[in-house]
DNA sequence: CTTGCCATCAAACAAATGTTTGATATACTT
DNA sequence: AAGTATATCAAACATTTGTTTGATGGCAAG
């Protein structure tokens, strides 16, 4: 890491640290530590310390890019199994803190305290999985459906799914051990929306006996 | 506001002022000015600015707790409307930035970026909602749900409702400015959020014309 | 009146933070 | 070899921040 040029060193030090702390809580002197590189280095090649950020987040998202490739299903793939690869493909992106890379926490702090910086990641990082989204709730839906009815549903699901990474605290005081470390883990969690959303667009029923045929459970 | 006493005043003006830039980006410089009091003041009172923001969170839902009645509805009352009412009352509560009291905003905050004030805000201010809206579920499923599925479910309305709150701004980005004025009132989404809900607990459908009996405009 | 307590105040303090400066070394050009 | 542009560095700078200090004034009890 240290053969490299001090520029991408700052900006792949400045990623961690930006991700964690947010632009006002990273201070230039522990980026600079991080990246081995003098205090003035920043001020020298961003000219200053938002630069630095915004191009951070450039970077962020430019690596995200290439490295998530969006899940290919063959031609036969019914859209609930679709629907469920997606909902878990976001939900273990948002949770799995652990490995979760550097990128998608910036990414995160970009949605919640959107920045100049947001524009640019909407369009070219979030936008096509929303599209995709879009296109799998188009072929669940038994009709035809106004645009604006299939975002909301898209949103539905993204929200449902981003519930659990900003208000897990929350989460945690409502329910109890028991039940968290039972049904909570993320596959479960993953299961439950996307079982909920097949049932709110009539393509599945959340219930094992309810009234209508039970084709929730169909290939997979 | 200048008559009262110096503690109050100081605990009435930091409220707008930590809701608004959180407890960091707050300044005790910034409060004291707004409260015309002496910079000193907070330490004498409150001993530190940490201790502040804790008692001012206290304060801000101890005041909302008195403020928000929870909607009482008859015994004739349809789960469904009780539900379309619920999710209307927490939309707007989050939504209509005007109005919105810093109470809220600091709740908000306060769920997003948990501090140890949250677990009393959660018990004494959230729990009860919560209760609520788990009991609106139980009346509307067509079984009986282990608590574990039907808190699961109270948290995939909270987190549609609370997607716009905390991502509009992708909201805005990812949908085009006609339909954002026709089709993204709080009181479209909230009937949008409440109809998938209900759709998705086997209490109705989305669709006019879905195989099902059409009863999810049933009184209202 | 004096004493002691309490609240308030201006001023100072110490630490942290983003930025600038001037020197120094390295590499490339002429 | 001389000169020039570039990158890096330690040090300093100017602000801002939370907190502390010591003085001042009011006020009730003795």
């Amino acid at each position: 890491m240290s053969d490299e040029d001090t520029r991408t060193r700052i900006l792949t030090s400045a990623g961690p640290i930006f991700a964690e702390k947010g632009f006002a809580q990273a201070t230039v002197r522990e980026i600079c530590q991080a990246a081995d590189v003098n205090v003035a280095s920043i001020n020298y090649h961003f000219g200053d310390k938002e630069r630095l950020y915004i191009e951070t987040v450039r970077c962020a998202h430019r690596l995200r890019v290439e490295a998530v490739q969006l899940p290919a299903w063959t031609e036969t793939t019914t859209p609930a199994t679709k629907l469920r690869g997606f909902v878990r493909m976001l939900l273990g992106r948002m949770l799995e803190q652990a490995e979760t890379p550097w990128q998608s926490q910036l990414m995160l702090r970009e949605v919640l305290n959107p920045t100049s910086a947001c524009r640019e990641l909407v369009e070219e990082h979030f936008r096509p999985h929303f599209e995709m989204l879009a296109g799998i709730i188009r072929e669940l839906a038994p009709m035809a459906l106004p645009s604006y009815q299939v975002h909301q549903i898209c949103f539905s699901v993204v929200g449902q799914c981003l519930y659990y990474r900003v208000a897990w605290k929350i989460v945690t005081i409502l329910e109890s051990d028991a039940a968290l470390a039972t049904h909570y883990s993320i596959d479960k969690l993953a299961e439950h929306i996307a079982q909920f959303t097949l049932s709110a667009v009539g393509a599945g029923s959340m219930f094992p006996m309810a009234g209508t045929p039970d084709n929730n459970k169909a290939i997979d």
